[in-house]
DNA sequence: GGACCTCGTTGACATTTATCAACACAAATC
DNA sequence: GATTTGTGTTGATAAATGTCAACGAGGTCC
């Protein structure tokens, strides 16, 4: 019933899988940005090649030593946090151009797993010598802390959904939210597949799997929606977003 | 009834406040963890001096343009992100030795509004020159990167209790949290006073202001704490922890 | 020293979400 | 093609938390 019920062994390196930041047309979006020809060509040498995931395989757990980031290539990813006691945490789902792996910093340690939900491609960063660029590369240093920052401002959010928003406000703010990270890298804003199950939808949302289904049945019963399993279309954007705003404002 | 009913002028530097992180206890929970007593001094040198804030008055404010991040020598504030829609989300609690700010670094803009909870000292820091000095400092810039990512995976722990966690559970976890900091900072882990409003315990839980009273009345109750309005003192650490593991573990 | 305020507590009741259970659908496997 | 397994849907009911309201305690301002 739990997630790691496929534990496969993490891969290694793919040695065919050449990656180079100054090709990648994610470069925009992912740590790369903003750097000259010149200095996108240093961190190339730098990134420790790709390396590819078949669906459920871990691309690290909690408890592995801390030694790179990852950059997603392609496909898409979990995050989650398991306590001693079996609580289960996704912490977020990370697609093309994200950045995997920050929270290990602080204790060179990963403190959450990264799974990846379907067949996927990431380039591994390794931390040192990223640190050593980064101390060269004033705005390499810069763009790294802004991914950093990213993340907190992205917590604080999920933060803010869960602590003030009922279910159905925090499924429109998922769908929304989704939808917007498609959009930005070329995909339909209005109609996606969703690589995760329900249950995991509500271990983000911090709802049971019933409730996520209930609430997604409602959103297509009133037309904002349309699902068939994990196909989605948002068939009303407007409509949709205005579940995230209650009517009175809530102002005074 | 909300939180900015105190709108009170950000205040200036406070010139005759003289810092020196080689003179400061605080040192080995901060930033200059780790640096030796050369780059100790040019650190001091960087931080741009101490504000003082009353009661009640606001660090920074959402909007604010970013310039410095900041760390608590003395107090107790809250940080909080606002919604146009009018929710509000308590993000955090910092105390002594903690860095507030990092927020702002990756839209140049603080997110979230910074209030002092009770009279407080920080250190400013001005990230530009940070940054710079960091680039030389390898071992500043690495405990940079640390406190970053001790900020997400804090951040990850909140989504944990906002996800999983029933309300009593949540406020144990949060009082062992004070506890623990307490102790860090050389005071009792087991009396303590709250700074906070029942309120901004119950934004920061995702809870409303009645349900966190009643759950300290049921602690009480129990024999587990001892409250008196903001006085609070543990009575059984161990039994309290013991309500952050479910019986069954929940393991399976 | 009294008259506000804000803050905290408690009770009765409403609402939301979880739980338990049954069944339907789809993909993967034999 | 049938079977299994994981996944998703829906209903009935229970449990947790929110809402509304009253009141009490403490601090602050005249």
């Amino acid at each position: 019933m739990h997630a790691n019920v496929k534990q496969n062994v993490i891969p290694l390196i793919t040695p065919g899988l050449k990656v180079a930041c100054s090709q990648c047309n994610l470069r925009e979006l992912c740590l790369p940005f903003g750097l000259s020809e010149v200095d996108m060509g240093r961190l190339d040498k730098l990134i420790g090649g790709g390396r590819k995931l078949k669906r459920g395989h871990f691309l690290y757990r909690a408890g592995d030593p801390f030694e790179s980031i990852f950059a997603v290539r392609s496909g898409f990813f979990k995050t989650d946090v398991l306590t001693e006691d079996g609580r289960d945490q996704v912490t977020g789902f990370q697609m093309a151009g994200e950045i995997l792996g920050m929270d290990g910093i602080s204790t060179e340690t990963h403190t959450c797993n990264a799974v990846a939900l379907e067949d996927s491609e990431v380039c591994l960063i390794p931390f040192t010598e990223l640190e050593m660029l980064s101390s060269e590369i004033h705005s390499l240093q810069h763009h790294l802390h802004k991914v950093m920052s990213r993340e907190i401002v992205r917590d604080h959010g999920v933060m803010m959904l869960l602590g003030t928003m009922r279910a159905e406000e925090r499924l429109a703010a998922f769908l929304l939210n989704l939808s917007q990270r498609f959009s930005a890298r070329g995909y339909s804003p209005a109609e996606f597949h969703l690589r995760m199950t329900r249950e995991e939808i509500g271990s983000y949302l911090g709802l049971k799997l019933e409730t996520v289904s209930r609430a997604f049945s409602r959103f297509q019963d009133e037309g904002l929606i349309s699902v068939q399993q994990k196909h989605i279309r948002i068939v009303d954007i407007p409509r949709l977003k205005t579940l995230l705003t209650p009517p009175d404002g809530r102002i005074g």
